[in-house]
This record gives structure tokens, sequence and C-alpha cells, in this order.
DNA sequence: TTTTGAGTTGTTCGA
DNA sequence: GTCGAACAACTCAAA
């Protein structure tokens, strides 16, 4: 019998799936399946994890719309790279099937696969899905991978085509989906089975949600270009962890976002854009999620101060809105955009503390965390990326504040102790005297933390820090 | 081939 | 309050 295993991982979707529909076309019977790979879930810190819990319901909905087409998703819990080989072996399976990933772990994982499955006599067809451009699909004029966004930008936009865009029609081939055997055993995913805690997330898994949320959006995608600034407004299209794990699929965003046409489409186009750029900046320079784009920053003298990370990872520097964004993080798992920004030059610029600490701790509990973006925009916020902004522009939290959460709203929100203050006020509670304090129900230094350091201070200290690397 | 100009997200200073 | 300059240096495309 001519039959293939399809492989699930950061792609979870029956619909538009690049390797999904290569496995129907070449075969008559295709298995689904997804593992739990015990060498990435043994290493998350928190066993109540959002992303478990994400990828739960996904596959949840994804195991439902098998079971209507009589088949049904078989999930394994174990090391990937054995219990994929193992599995295809008990299905006899002639090729297995999955989608690209770009992170050197998941590589070296797909080639041990690959091996394995080859010494048996099986192979293990791997296809572009997660972006519209992959690796050196868009070079420069000379052949060289760009290390500037806005050409990349302009080439990437020259490149597309129709092609580029189209779903692919996976349904067409759906009565080939087969139902596993019953002495092919599938691990329960209950939180409990999994080890985990049930916790909750903000957003819901799974396609329809996807399909839902991006629904939602196009109805305000107008606004998006002053809404997307705005954290105490939904003006972003926060489809982010649905585009981390492939509820939506990115050819149908991309496609009706042009079809759309709209000012704010086409600038959200742009933000897409900049995720194919991080994902390819990663493919052309894998040393990045632990050097600095710039070898020559890899000289930077950051501070080790455990204390004053502390107290940036709990939300107690002292600055509102900077509090404010890691109270977001810590209790939602999600963090506004610009406020990602200030966070990340706050930590970089004011605290002058290693950006890896930073990265590490976003990546801890981020729901939409993905190490090329994650890394990518850390890089580039602490002036040693592609593209980076210039070291001397460090964010002023304050004006940052003013200017993005004018009437405070958003920080009344996540940091509630300051909610008393008028919206002149609450971006600098500080400078507010001890009677007004007093009277806007808040003592700083006792009910909220006085600043932890000088800002106009800090700049100049990083400023020097990175004068210092440059004439070295 | 060389030159020129523009470049995600900013801030401060001085006129 | 508003405005332009300065804060550097490199990538890339276009002239």
């Amino acid at each position: 019998m001519n039959t293939g295993l399809m492989w699930f991982r950061r792609d979870l979707r029956l619909h538009d799936n690049a390797a999904l529909y290569h496995a129907l076309k070449a075969h008559d019977r295709v298995f689904a399946c997804f593992c739990f790979d015990t060498e990435i879930l043994d290493k998350l810190k928190d066993r109540a994890d959002r992303r478990i819990e994400f990828i739960r319901q996904s596959i949840a909905e994804l195991d439902a719309g098998l079971q209507e087409r009589r088949a049904g998703l078989i999930v394994r819990h174990g090391i990937a790279s054995e219990e994929i080989p193992k599995l295809a072996g008990e299905l006899g399976v002639r090729t297995v099937y999955a989608n690209h990933d770009y992170e050197a772990r998941r590589l070296a994982r797909d080639r041990l696969v690959a091996r394995t499955l080859a010494s048996d006599g099986r192979s293990l067809e791997t296809f572009k899905d997660h972006v519209i451009f992959e690796k050196d699909e868009v070079l420069t004029a000379a052949g060289q991978p760009f290390r500037v966004y806005t050409p990349y930008r302009n080439a990437w936009h020259s490149k597309l085509t129709e092609f580029y865009i189209k779903a692919y029609p996976c349904e067409t081939y759906f009565d080939r989906l087969a139902a596993p055997p019953t002495r092919v055993k599938s691990h329960p995913w209950t939180p409990a089975a999994l080890n985990f805690k049930q916790i909750d997330i903000l957003w819901p898994g799974g396609t329809r949600a996807g399909r839902d949320q991006f629904d939602e959006f196009l109805t305000r995608v107008d606004d998006y270009v002053t809404a997307r600034d705005i954290p105490s407004i939904r003006g972003t299209s926060e489809l982010s962890v649905h585009l981390r794990f492939g509820t939506v699929s990115i050819r149908e965003l991309v496609s009706e976002a042009l079809a759309h046409g709209s000012a704010g489409a086409r600038k959200w186009v742009d933000e897409l854009v900049w995720r194919d750029f991080h994902n390819m900046v990663l493919h052309h320079w894998p040393h990045i999620t632990t050097k600095a784009f710039q070898p020559a920053y890899d000289a930077l003298e950051w501070r080790q101060d455990r204390g004053d990370f502390a107290a940036w990872c709990e939300g107690r520097t002292g600055f509102p809105i900077v509090d404010a964004a890691m109270r977001q993080l810590n209790t939602t798992g999600y963090m506004h955009n610009r406020l990602r920004m200030v966070a990340a030059s706050f930590l970089t610029k004011d605290l002058r503390i290693d950006w890896r600490w930073g990265e590490r701790y976003f990546a801890d509990k981020l729901l939409d965390y993905d190490l090329s973006q994650n890394v990518g925009n850390w890089q580039w916020s602490a002036s040693i990326g592609t593209d980076a902004q210039p070291y001397f522009r460090v964010f002023n939290p304050v004006a940052q504040s003013e200017r993005f959460d004018p009437d405070g709203a958003f920080i009344r929100k996540f940091v509630p102790e300051l909610a008393g203050f008028p919206a002149d006020c609450i971006h600098e509670p500080h400078a507010s005297g001890p009677l007004e304090q007093r009277g806007y129900g808040c003592v700083i230094g006792e009910d909220y933390p006085a600043p932890i350091v000088d800002h106009a201070a800090a700049r100049l200290a990083s400023i020097a820090m990175f004068k210092k690397v440059r004439a070295g």
C-alpha cells in the first residue's frame, strides 16, 4: 500500500498546508501525527505553560477535523527524533512529510529523523510553509542575503506573484486521509497526561479561532497605521500566536490583506515582511541566537546585575510604562509590540543589562514566542543587530509613555496602585509631591517603587558603553 | 564605476 | 511650543 505520514509541528491546520498537500497528492493513504517532544517539554521552566495549552486546543480541533473525515490524529509523547521514525515503522509508510523549520536545534532533529528513516528505507520530505519567502529566495542584485530591511522589503514585493500566495488545495484529496490502525497507540493530551497544569490563554487555539481573529482584525485594519502603537486599544492584529503555530496560513493572510488594499492593510503586510526578514536572517546568520549580528558589539560590557534584572522582570523599576509592560507579560503571556521595544530598550540601554537575559525571559513567557523574531527584535532594540537602530537612539520611557499611553489607561490597568494619579502625572509619579502622592492614594517608595535609575544619566552611560567599543 | 541618497518604530539641544 | 541639527556609519539601489 502506498502510504505517507504527515508530521504536524508549527503548522496545525488542515487547509492550505504545503506538506499535507504534497503528502495527500503523492499517496493513496495518509496518516497524521503530532509529537509532544520531551526534548522541548522538559526544558520548559513552568509546569503551567501557555504554549502547551494553545497546542492542546489546536490539536484537539485538528483531531476533530480528521475524525469528521473518518481519519484521526496520532499523538506521541517522547523524543521526536525517535518517535517519528518508530511510528513510520509501525505504520509502514514510505515517506514522512513535514514543513520547514529554521532553528538550529529543530534542523538537527530533522536531520536525525531523515537519517533514521533512510536507514530503514524510508524518507523525510520537507516544504516551505511558514513564510512567503525563505532562505535564498530574496537576494540582493549581487546575489547576497539582505542585511537591511527596507531594500529587502522592496525586493520581497517585487518578487511576489500570485504563485507565492496561492492556497494549497488540501481538501481536494481529503478522502485519502486514513484512520490509524487500532494497534498504533496514541498518547492522551490532557494537561494531566502531559504533566502540565491548565492555564488560561488570551487567544484560544485552533484554525476556527484564527480565522475569526483575522476577520475581526479586517474590520479595523484601516486604523492599523496609528492604532497599532497604542497599547490600551486593540490596534494590532493579535495574530502572532496563530502565526507561530500555523493555525492561520501566511499565504491566506497576505493574499487577503493585499486584496483589501487599504493603507492599513498594506502597512500590516509590511509587518509580515519583517517576519520573513527575521526568519531569513536567522537562516543565514544562525550565530545571532547567542552573538551580536555585528561582531564588533560582542565586546560590549553589559552589566551583570541580578537585582536590577529582577526588578525589570517583576515590573518594579519605578517607570510605570515599563512596569505595566512587564506585568502584562507576566500575567497574560503577551506584550504589545510597542511595549516590547520600550521594555527592551529599558533593559539594554537604561540598565545596560545583557540583551540575552531579556531575550531568554521573553522566550519563557511569551505565548507567541518565535526564536527568529525574538532574537531579531531584541538585537534591533539593543542596537547590535541587522538594520540596527543607531546606538545613540535611546528610548525615553517617560516620553514613550506620554506619547503612546497619553491618558494612562494602560498603566492603570496593569499597575493599579497608580490608578489614582491624573493623566499628566501618571507617567512620572515620583515627580509629584508627597502630599499629592498621598492624595492620589499611592506614596512613591512605599506603595510603588521610586525609579531604579536616573534616565538621563543612564542614557549617557549607555552611549558611552557603545562609544568605548567603537573606539577600541 | 562612482556617487548619491535613503534608511520602522528616537531624543536632546539650542535657536 | 516648534523646528532643524546632531547624534555615526554602513547597506543597498539607483542615477
